[in-house]
Formats: C-alpha cells, structure tokens, sequence
DNA sequence: ACAAAAACGATAACGATTATCGTTTTCGAG
DNA sequence: CTCGAAAACGATAATCGTTATCGTTTTTGT
C-alpha cells in the first residue's frame, strides 16, 4: 500500500517504539518531523492504517492506542502507570467450544487483555 | 449498602433483564417508573454502584454496559446485532505463568471478551 | 504541464461521560 | 414532630477523545 509522507512518518514512529502510543503521543513524535502536522491529519490516517490491516487499535476503553505488530499477541495494562506491553507467550483457552454452545452462536475472536503491574512499578 | 429510590430502581431495571444495557437504556427504563429522572442522576448511580462493586461495567470501548451480576463470568458481543451475552461455562488460560514471567510484573486479572454472532443473527 | 485524486490543516461537530450548582429530599438526634 | 446536616436530585455546562467538514495544497499519472 501506497503511503504518504505523513502517514509514513506515523508508521516510522510506531515503528520505532513499541510502547502503543494514542493518537495525541504520535502527533506530537511526528511532530518532531513535521511540526505543523495536525492531530486531524494523525487519526484520518490512523483510521486508514486500521483499515488496511497495517496496525492495530488496542480497545483501551476511553482512549485507543495503536500497534503496528499485527501479529497474534496480546497486551499487558499496567494499572500503576498506565503504560501498556506486548506478550508474546503462547496462551491457550481452554472451554470456547462450551461457551459457544452455551450461547448457540459462532465465536469469532476471543479479545484477552491483562491487567495488573509492571516490572518498573513492582520494584517502587 | 443503602438505595435512594432512584438508585433502587437502577438495580432493578438491572436484575429485571439481563441484556446488560448501557447508561440511555437504563435511563429509558427508569423513566417508566420515574417519568422525570435525569440521565446526570443514572450516570451517578451507575458510577456509585460500580465503586460499591454492587455491579459492574463492560469495557465497550465508545458505550459502556453495564451488569449487576459481579460473579465471574465472561461476555459475548454479537459483531450483527451488538447485543451483549453472558457466558458461565469454565474456561481456562493456560500460560499466564509464562506471560507474567515475560514482562516480569505481576497480573491480576485475565480480561476475556468474545466476539461473533449470535444465535438469533446467525439463524438469520 | 496539467487535470484529477489524494492528502492536508484548521476547526467545528459529535457522542458519551463527568462536573457544577442551586434546589429538594431524606435522615437522625433531640 | 422538628430542624439542620447530608445526600440525592435535575438541568445543564463542560470535558475529552474522535470524526466530519471544507477550502487549500500536494501528489499522481498521462
């Protein structure tokens, strides 16, 4: 896919940390590069970059962040800092074939988040 | 814990029907009983129950639901209708273990959430 | 080189939720 | 029962994240 300055600057930034940034922490890291970027110009192309499967949002009720590894992973939410990481341990779920005869419906997607505190906050 | 009557009725549009409606719905439902309730006065409620741990809220991203049934449970969202459905069956995570030891903090909770469609949308 | 399409920035609009504030209701001690 | 304090209320303004609008600028393909 086809991409513009700003829309590669935004995938540059996701790129270059892997801490899930919201809209507002990217435009101001475009902004590093392009300082009369706007917030607009940010999420128009975020929204574009979810459609084309190039990231993810991270359903962070109140306020998304994204991630450009779309691989299959799931996301720890520290509760202490708020600051959000990546696991790549292999989890498996056990009794989906239950519930979705419990509920009689197809299950597409089991959503996993976790919640608790991180490493930095453990040691304080 | 102690109810005004308002606060009364939030819980009982709650047990009456177990479609975990969000805050307007709610406020419709109330409104039957209490023609002149303020959505202001459910949200406050609603917040005030959480708090008490009397119910509980659904993290959907953009519209909160809410359910009064605080036992473990899981949620299914219907991606057709957006309804909202209980699941009770025993499910279990394998793996937390090592995904807690991969960020080196400690987890608290395993939020699951289940996508799909319905009985009712996939009979359609 | 030039027209069409895409992208842009500024800003208004939106929808869900929370905060404010003056009034009303409830509660408990006397 | 009464009276004052505390809690709850309704109306409405404010907030916050996000999306839509719109006139301008940039990119693209020929």
């Amino acid at each position: 896919m086809k991409h513009s300055h700003k829309r590669d600057a935004i995938c540059e930034v996701l790129k270059a940390t892997r801490d899930h940034p919201t809209a507002d922490m990217i435009c101001e890291r475009v902004r590093e590069k392009y300082p009369e970027v706007s917030l607009a110009t940010v999420y128009r192309n975020l929204s574009q970059l979810c459609s084309d499967g190039s990231i993810i949002k991270i359903g962070a009720a109140g306020k998304e962040r994204y991630d450009i590894d779309t691989s299959d992973h799931t996301h720890f939410f520290c509760d202490e800092c708020g600051e959000v990481f990546d696991i790549f341990s292999n989890l498996n779920l056990e009794g989906i074939a239950n519930a979705e005869s419990e509920i009689g419906g197809k299950i597409n997607f089991a959503h996993i988040i976790f919640r608790g505190t991180c490493k930095n906050c453990t040691a304080k």
